[in-house]
DNA sequence: TTATGATATATCGAAACTCGATATATACAA
DNA sequence: TTGTATATATCGAGTTTCGATATATCATAA
């Protein structure tokens, strides 16, 4: 399992909604899916996430009522709040990116030659 | 300028240690100077990192007194604390590199394609 | 019918982390 | 003697982290 920093979570979210609105909990079965398991962002990290990246105005939000296929249409179904990456949103992730290749690219500089013998090609070495 | 969290700093610290012992302030600039000034760890993040390193066992310490030139052989000189990267550190490191780059690929898989139409062998738009 | 697990959103709070400001002291050059 | 560089270190207000907790619906099987 690899921890998820704040900053992470946000590229990884904001990167799950550029392919579509979603909810909270699809994003975060999308997310453990689509990493295979290695990534979890549970609740607690998920909707103060969510909340914060709706009040900076990234996303923008509606609540879907889901109800049950034989309930009352009277009743309360589950409510299921989609969240949808704003154009601003889009803007802020594409310059999110460049800053994480930027990141990573001098990262790489200090960690190079760092390891001993290993496969440069995977990072693998066992 | 580059926002580096304590799991960077530690990965960049115990990288530039991997090469050789130093201290403190070297390390500061020698991170100042590698990253074109894009990483800037300042004492207040570096020290208690360092003390943290030294009491997980990752790093040895000792204390060298800097005599000036022509300076009076009895006055304390200014006083500089050597870190050797240990054996454990530099398994420490080892295992944080290759988690570090497990990272990333799984987090460029979330990434890629994200950004519309740009470069993907640089990551830069502009 | 009942209880177990999955779906679904959300807050609390203790612990850890961040980082500018602050403190202390030496060395050296203008 | 004044300013800048070297050198280590803590303080503290603000932010982040993440397991625990709360609430409620839905589906399935015992």
């Amino acid at each position: 399992m690899l921890k998820l920093k704040q900053d992470h979570s946000e590229l990884v979210v904001l990167s799950v909604l550029a392919a579509g609105p979603s909810y909270g909990y699809a994003i975060s079965k999308d997310i453990a899916a689509r990493s295979d398991g290695h990534f979890k962002l549970t609740a607690s990290g998920m909707y103060p996430l969510l909340t914060k990246l709706e009040k900076n105005g990234l996303v923008t939000t509606s609540w879907e009522e889901v109800k049950a296929s034989g309930s009352d249409p009277e009743s309360n179904g589950r409510r299921r709040k989609w969240y949808t990456l704003s154009d601003k949103g889009q803007r802020h992730l594409t310059k999110r990116i460049e800053l994480h290749r930027q990141l990573q690219s001098i990262l790489d500089g200090f960690v190079h030659g760092s390891m001993g013998e290993q496969d440069p090609q995977t990072g693998f070495a066992g």
